[in-house]
DNA sequence: CCCTATCGATTTTTT
DNA sequence: ATCGATAGGG
C-alpha cells in the first residue's frame, strides 16, 4: 500500500499517492476521509475518544504539506489554550517548523488577536484591556448600588448572568429594550443598567469575555473592508468543540466564511479583487459531538452542529464512531447512559479492545468514606503501576473537592485541583494585576479605584468620591485626578498618600510603556511589576502583617514575578499587555503544566477533551448529578445526561462510580439518593465493593472513614479492616456466593427511604442495629429531618429518618 | 477611616 | 462551614 521509503513529493495534489500519504498511515476509513476531503464545508462527527484531535491535526498538516495553504492562511479554533498549544505541537511534529504563523487558538484568543489590531476603528485603544467574571460584576455590582435595583429584585449576579446571555445573542441595551416590556420599572432599570454597563466598559477601554467576541463580530459586520481583510487572509477554518459554540461564535465563523468582496462590490467600493482564489470563501471544518454539548448554560446552542448541513448546503459528512480509548465495558455503560437522551441521532461507539475490567461500584456512609474509598484505590491502583499523573477524580460542584483533599492529605496521594480557586482569582493576585493594568491602561478606573487603598493608605469612600467628582468637574481621568491631589479638598495627610501612588503608577508607567516606536525590554514587565510591588509598599504591608495567611500572599506575588519572567522568556517581544492577555485568559483546563505525576481532582466539566487510565466519578446522587437546579430547567436533565457521559467517557481502563448515602452541606447532613443515572447503567456492568442496598441494610449513619479507620486499611466495612495492614487491599471481599442474587448490582431501585415516615415524640421505634427506643424529638425538615431517640440499650442517638434503618412500632 | 463582630447567603457548570 | 457584607465602636 504506502512506500517504506518516502519518496521526494513534487506534485502537490492531495488526492492519489500525494504528500499525504503517511499522514493517514494507521487511520481508519472515515477518519481518512476527514482528513483528505476537500470542500467548502465539512462536518466531523467525532465520538468521544475517536481520535478527532489526530484527524484535525494530520487535515492541517495534509493542507499545508501539499502547498493547499499557507500557515498564515490557517485559524484552527480550540477550546482551550492548552488545547491550542497541543495541536500546535502536534502538528509541528507532523510536517516540521513550517508550521509557524498559523492561528492556532482559542475564540477569546483569536478575537483579541484581531481586536487589538482593529480597535481604533471603533472608538478602543489598542491598549485595551479584559474585564474577567469578577472584574465585570465588581462593576456591575458598583452599577446596581447606584441604580439602587436591588428594591426591584435586580442582584449583581442575575444582572451579570442576563447580560451575558444576552450578549451571547449578540444583543446590546438598545436592541433588548426595542423587545423588553418597559412598563416593568425592573425591566427599564435593567436596560439602564446594562446600557451603563457598556458605557463604563468603553470608557474604561476594556473588553469582558462577551464582548471579545460579540464586538470582534460587530466589527466585521460595520465594517466589511475590515472583515474582508481576514477572509482573504484565513482560507481554512477549523473548530473544534463546535458544539458548544455559542450563537456569537457562531456569527463569528459565518462572517468569516463568507466570501469576500462581497459586501464592498455592492456598495459600489472599488474593492481590490485581483487574487483570483481570494473571491471564494474560506473552506471550513468543524469538529463535534452533539452528545458532549454540556455548556448550554452559558449559551451554547446545539443546532449549530445538529443543523451544519442546513447552514452550510451541500456540507460533507463524516462520522467517527470507533473509539480507541476506553475498554467495551465502559462504553457500554456510557452508550446505555447516553441512550436515554431521546432526541438525539442514533450513535454508538464501539471498540476492538476488549471488554476489560468491569466498573466499580462504591457507596460510603459520607463524602469522606467515600473520599477514603478513592484514596485507598487510588493507592492500590499506584501499586499496580498505573502512575498517579493517569488517574483523575471528577466531581459535579467544585464544593465537593474539600472532602477528597482533605483525605487524600491524609493518605499523602499526591494531587492537584484543576480550577477551583483558580491562581489569577486571589485576591492579591488581583490586587498586583490592578496595579499593572492602572499602568497599561489608566482608563480602566475600575482597576485604579481597587488599588487605591491598597495598601491602607487612609484613602476611604470619602476620598474615593472626591477623586471621582473632581475628574468629572474636570473632565479628565480618574488616574489623571491622583496627578493633582492639592485640589480635592482632602488632609495634607492623604494627599501625600494619593501624590506617592501617583508616583509609583509614573515610575512603573516608564518602565513598562517606553515611548512609541521604541520596543520595551524583555524584563520591562518583571521590573515594572517589582517596582509596583515594593515603592507602593504592598508587599511591604504584607510582610509586617501578624495574619499567617499574608505570608503566602507574599508567595504568591513571588509566583507571579516568576510568572513575568517566564512570560518573558517565552515571548522576548511580548508587552505588558501582551502579558495581561494571556493572563485574562487562561482558563481551568490550561494550569495542567505540572500535573504529571499527581492526580488531578476536577469539575466534569472541566474534564471535557481529557482522558485518563482510571477515573473516578464521585458524588454520583441525585440533586448532584442530575444537579437539583438543573431538574427544573428545560433540556436540564439532558444536559447533565451529557455531562455524565463525559465524564464516564473519559476512562480508558478503569472506572469508579462513588457515591455518599449521607453529604454535608451548609455544614448540615442531608440524606443522598443514588443518581438516576445509576440505574440506566446495566447492572451487570457494575462490580459494588459496596452497593447502596448493603450500606442501607446495615444501618447507621456514621461515618467510618474519620472514625474506624487504620493506615493502610481498606474501606470501613462493618467489622473493619479484615486484612492485615500491609496487605494489597485491592481482592477484597469475595461475595458471599449466596449474597449475589441479593445484592449484586440491583441497587438504586430498593434503597431504604423513609421520607414519608411520621414520627413524634413519644413514639417507638426499632432500629434495626440498636434496638427499641423512644422518639425524644424531631427536628429539620425534609430530607434534613433528625430524630433524637433514645434507645433502651444504646443510649441517646440521632439518626437523620430518611435512611435510618427503624420502623415504627 | 479602620477594625471587629454579627448576620446572611451560599454551591452548578466557565471562556 | 465559610466567605462576604454590614454596622457599630474606637
Amino acid at each position: 500500500m504506502s512506500d517504506p521509503i518516502k519518496p521526494v513529493v513534487v506534485g502537490s495534489q492531495a488526492a492519489g499517492g500525494g504528500p499525504t500519504d503517511d499522514l493517514v498511515d494507521g487511520l481508519n476509513e472515515p477518519q481518512r476521509e476527514a482528513v483528505t476531503y476537500r470542500g467548502p464545508a465539512l462536518l466531523i462527527v467525532a465520538g468521544a475518544g475517536s481520535g478527532k484531535t489526530s484527524v484535525l491535526t494530520r487535515r492541517i498538516a495534509s493542507l499545508l504539506r501539499s502547498r493547499e495553504a499557507w500557515p498564515s492562511q490557517i485559524l484552527a479554533i480550540t477550546f482551550t489554550n492548552k488545547a491550542a498549544g497541543e495541536m500546535r505541537e502536534r502538528v509541528r511534529g507532523l510536517i516540521g517548523d513550517t508550521a509557524q504563523g498559523m492561528w492556532i487558538s482559542t475564540f477569546h484568543s483569536a478575537c483579541v488577536r484581531i481586536l487589538r489590531r482593529e480597535a481604533e476603528q471603533f472608538g478602543f485603544t489598542k491598549n485595551f484591556t479584559i474585564y474577567d467574571s469578577g472584574d465585570s460584576r465588581a462593576l456591575i455590582k458598583r452599577l446596581v448600588k447606584e441604580h439602587e435595583a436591588d428594591a426591584f429584585g435586580l442582584t449583581p449576579a442575575s444582572v451579570q448572568g442576563r447580560i451575558s446571555k444576552l450578549k451571547n445573542e449578540l444583543a446590546d441595551a438598545e436592541s433588548y429594550a426595542r423587545t423588553a416590556n418597559l412598563s416593568d420599572p425592573a425591566e427599564r432599570i435593567f436596560v439602564e443598567l446594562f446600557a451603563d454597563y457598556q458605557r463604563a466598559l468603553q470608557r474604561a477601554n476594556a473588553f469582558d469575555f462577551d464582548d471579545l467576541i460579540g464586538q470582534t463580530v460587530y466589527l466585521f459586520r460595520a465594517f466589511p473592508h475590515v472583515a474582508d481583510v481576514y477572509r482573504r487572509r484565513f482560507r481554512h477554518i477549523l473548530v473544534d468543540e463546535y458544539q458548544d459554540t455559542n450563537h456569537a461564535q457562531y456569527a463569528l465563523i459565518h462572517e468569516l466564511t463568507r466570501p469576500p468582496g462581497a459586501e464592498g462590490a455592492e456598495h459600489g467600493g472599488g474593492m481590490m479583487i485581483f487574487d483570483a482564489p481570494t473571491g471564494d470563501a474560506a473552506s471550513l471544518t468543524v469538529v463535534g459531538d452533539s452528545d458532549q454539548s454540556i455548556y448550554a448554560f452559558r449559551g451554547a446552542d446545539i443546532r449549530n452542529i445538529t443543523e451544519f448541513e442546513r447552514d452550510y448546503p451541500g456540507a460533507k459528512v463524516v462520522l467517527l464512531e470507533q473509539n480507541y480509548r476506553s475498554t467495551q465495558t465502559i462504553l457500554s455503560a456510557a452508550n446505555a447512559v447516553i441512550g436515554n437522551n431521546f432526541d438525539r441521532k442514533d450513535k454508538k461507539l464501539w471498540t476492538d479492545r476488549g471488554a476489560g475490567d468491569p466498573i466499580i461500584g462504591y457507596t460510603g456512609y459520607s463524602q469522606h468514606d467515600e473520599a477514603q474509598f478513592v484514596a485507598d484505590e487510588v493507592e492500590a491502583l499506584r501499586r499496580r503501576d498505573i502512575p498517579y499523573g493517569e488517574m483523575a477524580v471528577f466531581y459535579r460542584t467544585n464544593s465537593q473537592s474539600r472532602a477528597l483533599e482533605e483525605i487524600l492529605i491524609r493518605a499523602a496521594v499526591p494531587y492537584k485541583i484543576m480550577g477551583g480557586t483558580k491562581f489569577y482569582d486571589r485576591a492579591e493576585i488581583k490586587d498586583a494585576l490592578a496595579y499593572v493594568i492602572a499602568v497599561a491602561n489608566p482608563a480602566d478606573e475600575l482597576s485604579v479605584r481597587r488599588i487605591l487603598n491598597r495598601p491602607r493608605r487612609g484613602i476611604g469612600d470619602v476620598t474615593e468620591t472626591s477623586i471621582a467628582r473632581y475628574a468629572a468637574d474636570e473632565g479628565i481621568s480618574f488616574r489623571d485626578a491622583l496627578a493633582n491631589p492639592s485640589a480635592l479638598g482632602v488632609g495634607p495627610k492623604i494627599q501625600q498618600a494619593i501624590a506617592q501612588l501617583d508616583a509609583v503608577l509614573a515610575e512603573a508607567s516608564a518602565i513598562m510603556l517606553p515611548p512609541s516606536g521604541e520596543v520595551a525590554p524583555p524584563t520591562a514587565v518583571t521590573e515594572g511589576l517589582n517596582v509596583l510591588l515594593n515603592k507602593s509598599g504592598y508587599l511591604d504591608a504584607l510582610r509586617r502583617s501578624k495574619d499567617p495567611q499574608d505570608e503566602a500572599r507574599v508567595e504568591n506575588l513571588d509566583e507571579l514575578v516568576a510568572v513575568t519572567r517566564e512570560f518573558a522568556r517565552n515571548n522576548p517581544e511580548g508587552t505588558v499587555l501582551d502579558f495581561l492577555t494571556e493572563v485574562a485568559l487562561v482558563s481551568d483546563a490550561d494550569d495542567l503544566d505540572d500535573a504529571s505525576g499527581v492526580v488531578s481532582l476536577m469539575t466534569m466539566h472541566t474534564a471535557k477533551g481529557l482522558e485518563f487510565d482510571a477515573v473516578f466519578v464521585t458524588g454520583v446522587e441525585e440533586d448532584l448529578i442530575p444537579h437539583r437546579i438543573s431538574a427544573g430547567e428545560p433540556g436540564g436533565p439532558q444536559e447533565e445526561r451529557r455531562l455524565f457521559y463525559v465524564a464516564l467517557t473519559r476512562a480508558r481502563k478503569k472506572l469508579h462510580l462513588s457515591l455518599a448515602m449521607t453529604r454535608a452541606q451548609f455544614g448540615e447532613v442531608t440524606a443522598a439518593m443514588p443518581s438516576r443515572f445509576l440505574q440506566e447503567i446495566p447492572h451487570d456492568l457494575i462490580d459494588w465493593r459496596q452497593s447502596p442496598g448493603d450500606v442501607n441494610s446495615r444501618g447507621g449513619t456514621q461515618s467510618r472513614a474519620l472514625n474506624a479507620r487504620r493506615p493502610g486499611g481498606g474501606y470501613g466495612g462493618s467489622g473493619g479492616s479484615r486484612y492485615g495492614d500491609d496487605l494489597v487491599p485491592l481482592p477484597r471481599r469475595e461475595k458471599p456466593a449466596g449474597d449475589i442474587a441479593k445484592f449484586a448490582n440491583r441497587i438504586p431501585a430498593k434503597v431504604r427511604d423513609n421520607g414519608e415516615l411520621e414520627l413524634a415524640p413519644g413514639d417507638r421505634i426499632r432500629h434495626d442495629d440498636f434496638g427499641e427506643g423512644r422518639i425524644d424529638m424531631v427536628t429539620g425538615e425534609g430530607a434534613k429531618r433528625v430524630a433524637h431517640v433514645r434507645f433502651d440499650t444504646a443510649g441517646p442517638k440521632k439518626l437523620l429518618i430518611k435512611i435510618a434503618p427503624i420502623a415504627k412500632l
